[in-house]
DNA sequence: TCGCCTTTGAAGCAA
DNA sequence: TTGCTTCAAAGGCGA
């Protein structure tokens, strides 16, 4: 699949990457739904009545009815995958929703509202349950059609913000106004924008007073973005930001790993080894799809296992349009711009390492398992 | 308690 | 340049 293009190429690309897997769907997805019996589909259907303990009566809503059937083009699949015995099929072509109508929708975890009273958001998406952890980037983004609406710029205009570390960043890009705008002299204020409303772009302080952005953040910067990672508390920028991008040691792998290294050394010189907290990646276009999506999938199907739930969202992507796929590349494009801008010295192969550790290991035996066999 | 599963996309890296 | 690998979220589940 076409990616964006790299640092240079920052702006959406959503246009290439749109193309090839709906070619290659349509074709294999009416194969597939030629395919899907009645029969099929009545055992799919009591099958995930079961597993997923639907409450409502799915035939009178329709939501339930395409969540049924999302599950059970799932189920159908994982029983053709088992059949084919090894030829596995996850192309997201089999799977045609109609249009998907929840969009525009609203969906900001309620973590990242003024308050914890309900608030008028809460009337517009089925919020079932809270998010636990709140992407740190994600809870900026309005997903607001005021921000998505096209008419006033084109979202594929280039964004005024440099790409490259230390290269002149300027105060305002005109085609995002006040889109993580920083002043030059790296004094200011990170300006919610896009019509968040009213919500702080980062949880800057409790009180709600957005602090100045560190001159730490100004163009050109070189020096290590743990300025001083013993002022920093957890989920703390290196500016002084409580920034939530910054996974601390609240992390679960992280912790972990932290908990064993304090437990290797009894007497821990805190002062002298803090931990560095995680940077998080950015969430990718999927990515933040998922994140808005899954409580309502969930909602809908009561279902809770992440991977069943993140099949279902892989076909939905796949059933959005362009347009509104392209709505998420360009949040996604503007969390990558500000992910660059908070931490201008991170890199993804940072966080290489603290995970799949297990999984390569175990790669390398099966592999070596196959080549007995293949032998 | 830890890692896997499952998805797509971005980024890194080796050839 | 190409292709592969890893990580990002998330919660149930098996070991």
């Amino acid at each position: 699949m076409p990616q964006l293009s790299g640092a240079g190429g920052d702006d959406l690309g959503a246009t290439d990457e749109l193309i090839s897997f709906k070619d290659e769907g349509d074709q294999e997805e009416k194969t597939r739904e030629n395919a899907f019996t009645e029969g099929d589909l009545a055992d799919l259907k009591s099958s995930l009545v079961n597993e997923s303990e639907i409450g409502q009566n799915p035939a009178a809503d329709p939501e339930a009815i395409r969540c049924v059937q999302d599950a059970a083009r799932l189920y159908q699949q994982k029983q053709a995958d088992r059949m084919d015995d090894g030829i596995k099929i996850q192309d997201s072509g089999m799977y045609r929703g109609s249009a998907y109508p929840g969009y525009p929708f609203l969906m900001l975890s309620e973590s990242y509202l003024p308050n914890t009273s309900v608030s008028s958001l809460s009337n517009k998406v089925p919020v079932v349950q809270p998010s636990h952890g709140v992407h740190p980037l994600t809870p900026l983004i309005p997903y607001s059609n005021e921000h998505f609406s096209h008419g006033s710029h084109s979202p594929h205009a280039p964004a005024d913000i440099s790409q490259k570390q230390g290269v002149h960043r300027p105060s305002q890009s005109p085609d995002m106004p006040g889109f993580y705008s920083l002043p030059a002299n790296g004094v200011g204020q990170i300006t919610p924008s896009m019509g968040w409303q009213s919500q702080p772009v980062y949880p800057l302080s409790p009180c709600g007073f957005r602090q100045p952005y560190p001159t730490a953040l100004s163009a050109g910067a070189t020096y290590s973005r743990f300025t001083h990672p013993l002022m920093l508390s957890p989920g703390m920028h290196t500016t002084g930001i409580p920034h939530p991008a910054i996974v601390p040691h609240s992390g679960k792998q992280d912790m972990d790993h932290y908990n064993r290294t304090m437990k290797q050394q009894p007497e821990p010189k805190r002062e002298k080894e803090p931990k560095k907290p995680t940077i998080k990646k950015p969430l990718n276009a999927f990515m933040l799809y998922m994140k808005e999506m899954r409580a309502k999938v969930i909602a809908e199907c009561t279902l809770k296992e992440s991977a069943a739930i993140n099949q279902i969202l892989g076909r939905r992507w796949h059933a959005l349009s362009r347009e509104e796929q392209a709505k998420y590349y360009e949040l996604a494009r503007k969390e990558r711009q500000l992910h660059m801008q908070l931490y201008p010295g991170w890199s993804a192969r940072d966080n290489y390492g603290k995970k799949k550790r297990r999984t390569r290991e175990k790669q390398q035996d099966s592999s070596s398992d196959n080549s007995l066999h293949c032998s």
